[in-house]
RNA sequence: GGAGUGAUGGCCGAGUAGGUCGAAGGCGCUCGCCUGCUAAGCGAGUAUACGGGCAAAACCCGUAUCGAGGGUUCGAAUCCCUCUCACUCCGCCA
């Protein structure tokens, strides 16, 4: 959520801003306007109560020395029946302007380059050699279902099209990867682990910026104000939802290990094989809330923290940075890790690492105070997958397949798996 | 799921025949005094949000906040309704 109050001071900045993101200028006047209706409103009603209340104290007074009072309260009755009139036009207000704010789009760095679409972000480095295969690379799909380690058709039975079962090592390479993942991310890199709730409350998504506008790419229970997790990011943003840090509990990193549902609303016909593009897939996720002046540093180290298990699991990969037309709504900045895929010739996106600046602090109220009887103030929040795990299980496969249809196991990982390889089933 | 009890400031804890209560008292914390050091003692201070005074800071004024929302009333921490959460007992379960 942007502040309104630098809105009011800086109304042409913001402007600008939101026309970045694509949202027409003009709704910063709307916006301006129903404030002005609403600190109108809001001053001439507390003025009222102000009446009010000086007066209650008089009546209070007098009937105490009993003296007569009625011609008082029935001149108090008016003005109360005018606060009350008046305080539902402020309440009004209020709630229009903040269903603006909160439909609003956070507003990209400076530094973000412009671009109307994916094909204008800008990779940044290439990292790892491609492996050279002597024979023809199979998409990872192919690979699993020989392997006999993922079953596409009977997840799709039991459940529905785009969601998978793991099995066997499949399944125990998931296992692996997780678990890698967060010793890594703990132990390496100074991330506290965390197990969230796979489901969150409403509040908690409008804090993170999913709620009110994209709640149909997520996956609500029926009846119940409560919906499937689309990321860990938030419950872990949430988790310290409505306090004030101490500053020296900053910077905050927790590393999450979830499942992550996503109902993917309208991109039927991506990607509709193999476990890239799911409904559930489980993940690694990284967030930090940290200190204003630092947040851009935090979004360095965040990416290299993600890429580390990219270079632990020796994966070619790349680092883009995103563009203004493909930066999401809450973002002000962000990153994205794409690992190559052989099969398709393409990188693929395995971890997206963005800031938030204060705009989802704003709406989950997270403040830290610097010190002792100083102002809160809002923390900056990050996150960024460290890594998502099915797609990094494409990786590996695909990235690892030998002639023979065997796959071999990232040195990293063999720990883990207790097998360097993954052999083809004995039929 | 059934029955009961409760929810007050950083913490503990007063406060219900509605009236000057942002809220006694204590603890903690901050500053000052005192003091070989520490402790004790003495004094002062110590919530948040929003609006206004101003373009800002300091400061000042106003409004709101005693789990949340609504209601009654000139006036609600105190009365009524709904909800949420916590604890205890019973049931059930991993």
């Amino acid at each position: 959520m942007l502040d309104i109050r630098s809105i009011r001071q800086e109304p042409d900045k913001y402007k600008a801003g939101l026309s970045r993101k694509g949202v027409d200028p003009s709704k910063v006047d709307e916006l301006l306007q129903i404030d002005a209706d609403w600190r109108s409103a809001l001053t001439e009603v507390e003025r009222l109560k102000s009446v009010r209340n000086t007066a209650s104290e008089n009546i209070g007074r007098k009937k105490k020395q009993g003296e007569d009072a009625s011609a008082d309260i029935k001149q108090m009755k008016e003005v109360s029946d005018a606060i009350k009139a008046l305080d539902g036009s402020v309440r009004d207000l209020d709630a229009k302007l903040q269903d603006m704010l909160l439909s609003l789009p956070n507003i990209a760095h400076p530094s973000v380059p412009d671009g109307a679409s994916e094909e204008e972000n800008v990779p940044l480095r290439y990292i790892g050699d491609k492996p050279n295969f002597s024979f023809e690379p199979k998409p990872h799909w192919e690979i699993a279902s020989d392997l006999d380690i993922v079953d596409f058709e009977r997840a799709t039975k039991v459940t529905g099209t785009r969601f998978v079962i793991y099995k066997g090592l499949g399944a125990k390479l998931e296992r692996a990867l997780a678990a890698f993942m967060l010793d890594y991310q703990t132990e390496k890199n100074g991330y506290t682990e965390m197990f969230p709730a796979f489901i969150a409350n409403d509040t908690s998504l409008i804090g993170t910026g999913n709620l009110p506008k994209f709640g149909d790419e997520m996956f609500k229970l029926e009846g119940l104000p409560y919906y499937l997790i689309p990321t860990a990011e938030i419950p872990l943003t949430n988790y310290y939802r409505d306090e004030i840090l101490e500053a020296s509990l900053l910077p905050v990193k927790f590393a999450g290990y979830s499942s992550s549902f996503r109902s993917e609303a309208g991109s039927a016909g991506k990607d509709t094989r193999g476990l890239i593009r799911v409904h559930q897939f489980q993940k690694v996720e990284l967030v930090k809330l940290v200190l204003p002046e630092n947040s851009y540093d935090e979004l360095e180290s965040l990416v290299q923290d993600a890429a580390d298990i990219l270079d632990a699991l020796e994966l070619p990969y790349r680092v883009i940075e995103i563009c203004t037309g493909d930066l999401g709504s809450k973002e002000t900045k962000k990153y994205d890790l794409e690992v190559w895929l052989p099969a398709a010739g393409t990188y693929r996106e395995i971890s997206s690492c963005s800031n938030f600046e204060d705009y989802q602090a704003r709406r989950a109220n997270l403040r830290f105070r610097r010190e002792d009887g100083g102002k809160p103030e809002f923390v900056h929040t990050l996150n960024g997958s460290g890594l998502a795990v099915g797609r990094t299980v494409a990786a590996i496969l695909e990235n690892g397949q030998q002639e023979d249809g065997s796959v071999r196991i990232p040195k990293a990982l063999v720990p883990y798996m207790g097998t360097e390889v993954i052999e083809r089933r004995k039929a």
